[in-house]
RNA sequence: AGAGGAGUGGCAGAGUGGUCGAUUGCGGCGGUCUUGAAAACCGUUGUACCGCGAGGUACCGGGGGUUCGAAUCCCUCCUCCUCUGCCA
């Protein structure tokens, strides 16, 4: 969430950016943020000093039952009944004050960069760059959907029949091609620095509020609700809440991890004519980086994690574009975020299949992620994520761009994991 | 899962109702001494909020309660350890 000492001290600068998103009403809202946080500050600061004259008598009881005055202390003991009320209509005060302004905060989303596009929808997003030429296919080529029945690699009739929709079985060498990917995705990580972590794929409710799933999106998530936990849609969520509450000396930034994990979205009522196949599933493989850097730095690693991902579409020999997300497309708690969408030759059409964001202060602020500099002050983080890559679309374009009347070729770059060239 | 024990500052470890944000040791940082280093000695050492400042307030696993006053008593949740059981 934003910090409110920066909409106080750029309150233009912020609304501009709101109204880049076309947020509604952003000036009354931001206008409600200092009123309440004015408030805030008023009922403590009368709190503070109430309970200051509280304590004082405290002590000053404590001293007279020590010297054996008890009439005395009885007496200053009368004066604290009054003290007890006002102390605790304040802290209510207080308490109400803080909650609104944060249930406030968590209504109002990130602002988005300089560079950011202004617009309403997907239209308006800026095409950065094209790459790789997209292939001219022969007369019977078919969508991935066929493919995967033509060939017998995944099965979404069993996945119903043990789960339900969204949820298929990858056999034989659709499982290895599954393999191989993510072992592909791992292994050009860490020789990019990244550092491998395995996270727990159930996370409780204070993550799902660090990464902001909370309480915004909670019907995307699935819920165990035995456990209270939730099962995570993206790795974003363990990996960026391990640094929750954690304060880092200056020179262990920047952090990059790397982790692969299933993610699972419930996707409740957005299944459509776009969605069929593996173009949108329940259960999904991903493999995503993320990273924790100086304010300083962020925007040079932002650069950095886009041409790493588009490195690997060029490996996979995929063609590709980049799009920088108009203000009206972009996520809730991102800066600037770049989209990577892959051609898909028989859906003739781009799929996306990775995003990387940068959100500046936007989660480290919920998530108390801070440093410490040589000048030993803290000061939040930035945090920047990205996938690198969601499988199954990546999956749905390597079938469909590379299938020939004899088979399906697999890129070169996977030869070597996945022990056949061909499907 | 059952029984018992425990959670205190970066770490170790005191503190069972009063001037305790908390004794002490280690570590860290600064200094004295030294050609340099070690040792020794001296000082310093958390986070957040409010305040121009002086300063104030909160935090001893989380939440709630008792009390004029809670690290200390009560309730509840979480986590860890030991034993028993179960299990990949």
């Amino acid at each position: 969430m934003l910090l409110v000492n920066h909409i106080r001290d750029n309150f233009e600068a912020v609304l501009a950016g709101l109204n880049k998103r076309n947020f509604p009403n952003a000036e009354s809202l931001l206008n409600q943020v200092i009123q309440l946080d004015d408030q805030r500050k008023s009922s403590q600061t009368q709190r503070d000093q109430i309970q200051a004259e509280s304590n004082a008598i405290s002590k000053q009881i404590g001293m007279l039952m020590k010297e054996g005055k008890r009439d005395e202390a009885e007496k200053a003991k009368a004066r604290t009944a009054e003290i007890k009320v006002q102390i605790k209509e304040l802290d209510d005060e207080n308490s109400r004050a803080e909650e609104d302004l944060k249930a406030l905060l968590y209504t109002i989303p990130n602002i988005p960069h300089t560079s950011v596009p202004s617009g309403k929808s997907a239209e308006d997003n800026e095409v950065v760059l094209e790459h790789g030429k997209i292939p001219n296919l022969y007369d019977g080529k078919q969508p991935h959907w066929e493919l995967i029945k033509k060939y017998d690699i995944i099965d979404f009739d069993l996945g119903v029949k043990i789960t339900g929709a969204g949820f298929p079985v990858y056999k034989g060498k659709g499982a290895r091609l599954q393999r191989a990917l993510i072992n592909f995705f791992l292994d050009e990580a860490l020789k990019a620095d990244f550092m491998e972590v395995q996270p727990p794929i159930l996370v409780n409710e204070d993550s799902g509020y660090g990464t902001g799933q909370l309480p915004d999106k909670e019907g995307q998530m699935y819920h165990a609700t035995a456990d209270n936990l939730y099962l995570i849609p993206t790795a974003e969520v363990p990996i960026t809440n391990l640094y929750r509450d954690v304060i880092v000396s200056e020179d262990q930034l920047p952090i990059k991890n790397v982790g692969y994990t299933p993610c699972f979205r419930r996707e409740a009522g957005s299944w459509g004519a776009h969605v069929r196949g593996l173009n949108r599933l329940h259960q999904f493989d991903k493999v995503e980086i993320v990273q924790i850097t100086h304010p300083d730095k962020s925007y040079e690693a932002l650069e950095d994690m886009r041409s790493y991902v588009q490195g690997l579409l060029q490996k996979l020999e995929l063609p590709y574009r980049v799009l920088r997300l108009c203000g009206g497309d972009m996520g809730f708690t991102s800066a600037l975020t770049y989209d990577m969408e892959v051609y898909s030759a028989a859906q003739e059409r781009w799929l996306e299949v990775s995003s990387v964001s940068n959100f500046e202060t936007y989660q480290t602020n919920r998530l108390k992620l801070r440093f410490k500099g040589e000048d030993k002050k803290t000061q939040l983080a930035h945090s920047l994520n990205g996938s690198a890559l969601a499988l199954p679309r990546i999956v749905a374009a390597i079938l469909e761009n590379n299938q020939t009347e004899e088979g399906i070729k697999m890129p070169k770059v996977l030869h070597s994991y996945l022990g056949f060239e061909m499907i």
